[in-house]
DNA sequence: CTTGACACAGAACGAATGTTCGGGTATATA
DNA sequence: TATATACCCGAACATTCGTTCTGTGTCAAG
């Protein structure tokens, strides 16, 4: 039998809430009732009705009286997202500093320590990047200031090289000629390439051809964590 | 009777889009084919389906078979966002440079030149701002670096004092002590205020209770045109 | 042991909803 | 004039879907 909890939200509750996201974001609709019966494992659509009349009540969820898939989730998720978001755990493979080449997730080997790990909430990535092997470096210093980084941060990358760049993505670019790994927005043009900063009021940086360009992998996304308490 | 256009898209597809943009917007899920036909002024079902048959062919929308509410929005309204967005026009007042206070609306007293207007999609706007009576200004030099805008840039604020201001609002503030006019997030503090830069790397500056400060209006929106070429 | 709250199933009902079909009108084209 | 096409209506139909009601088993408090 099922476990019973005094107060707040049980297993059905939450995986309740879970589907709700996760089917609102695949569909761009809510799910009905017998859909969220079906992924919930609960036989009755009744039984769903009665969950949805808890979770309105406490808030988690709105609905709209008969109307079909009238549900929506509220701000208050937001208190439990570490219950019903999937976590990706990205190993933290090092630092990157501008006056060296950033590292990159050796191909035949896949040990990481458990301990350097960030973990980020599945929802939050495009889908495409979801079972990549992703990747987490510590910027360390203000060298990465062009690119709206800062000391701290963590640069969650995609491993790419040269060929599978697109125009537009944010990069990690090691130049070999300068001896500087750099993150910009990459462009290809005409003569060459052009590697723009995410800071506005900074300049680009054009590579000729001919010039070696060494690119590591894409930005798919940018932590700074908070939870240190700022004066 | 209606005007027939030979291609693209006609009033009917429009109406049908925008009612499917907003419905979306204000409730979450995507409207039934009958509130489609309410809202379009569409009587008969079959007509609403025979419209959403041509936008799904057409690439703006897709649908699933016999599932209520089934359809969905993709990427490709953004290339007629301007046909089905409703656009406030907002007056430009003037500069704003941190030497000179901010300009502000004459509370008595409503002509604005008709060319000095930017237009905003209402869509982009929290609700309780859309109505409200809203200008804009361009931002002189760099001297709002520390509040990520530039040159160029539009500020669009509402008016408010210093009694409507909430704790996390970027505001323009003008600080008669400095003779200077700021952009900043607003904080409340114990012993007075602390005004934070948006750039985290910059430092907050903190007010005395007794010291005068006058906050002109919150920042609702900024813009940033890029329709101009950049090299 | 009785009682009642809780968690659940199943069925039935009616309303909401997508689909389909026959028919109608106006406009353009051959 | 004949014909094709785009646009539109109303109605009927079949699902989908939310709601409600009856009943069952568990468990803890009295």
């Amino acid at each position: 039998m099922m476990v019973r909890k005094s107060k707040g939200l049980s297993e059905r509750h939450i995986s309740v809430l879970k589907f709700l996201v996760k089917y609102g974001h695949e569909n761009g609709r809510p799910p009905s009732i017998r859909e969220i019966g079906d992924a919930a494992n609960i036989s009755s659509t009744s039984v769903v009705n009665y969950y949805l009349e808890q979770l309105d009540k406490m808030g988690y969820i709105e609905r709209d009286s008969r109307v079909s898939r009238g549900l929506r989730l509220t701000d208050k998720i937001n208190e439990v997202v570490e219950m019903i978001t999937d976590l990706i755990r990205v190993p933290i493979l090092g630092r990157i500093v501008a006056s060296e080449p950033v590292p990159v997730p050796s191909s035949d080997f896949n040990y990481y320590d458990a301990d350097s790990t960030v973990e980020i909430a599945a929802s939050l990535l495009p889908e495409p990047e979801k079972n990549k092997q992703l990747f987490a470096l510590e910027v360390q210093g203000d060298s990465m200031i062009d690119a709206m980084v800062n000391e701290g941060d963590f640069v969650i990358m995609k491993p790419i090289n040269n060929a599978e760049v697109r125009n537009g993505d944010m990069v990690a670019v090691w130049l070999p000629n300068k001896d500087e790994t750099t993150l910009k927005y990459f462009y290809k043009e005409k003569d060459g390439y052009r590697l723009q900063p995410a800071n506005p009021t900074m300049q680009p940086i054009f590579i000729n051809k001919e010039e070696p360009l060494d690119i590591k992998g894409k930005v798919v996304m940018v932590i700074r964590r908070l939870d240190t308490v700022e004066v």
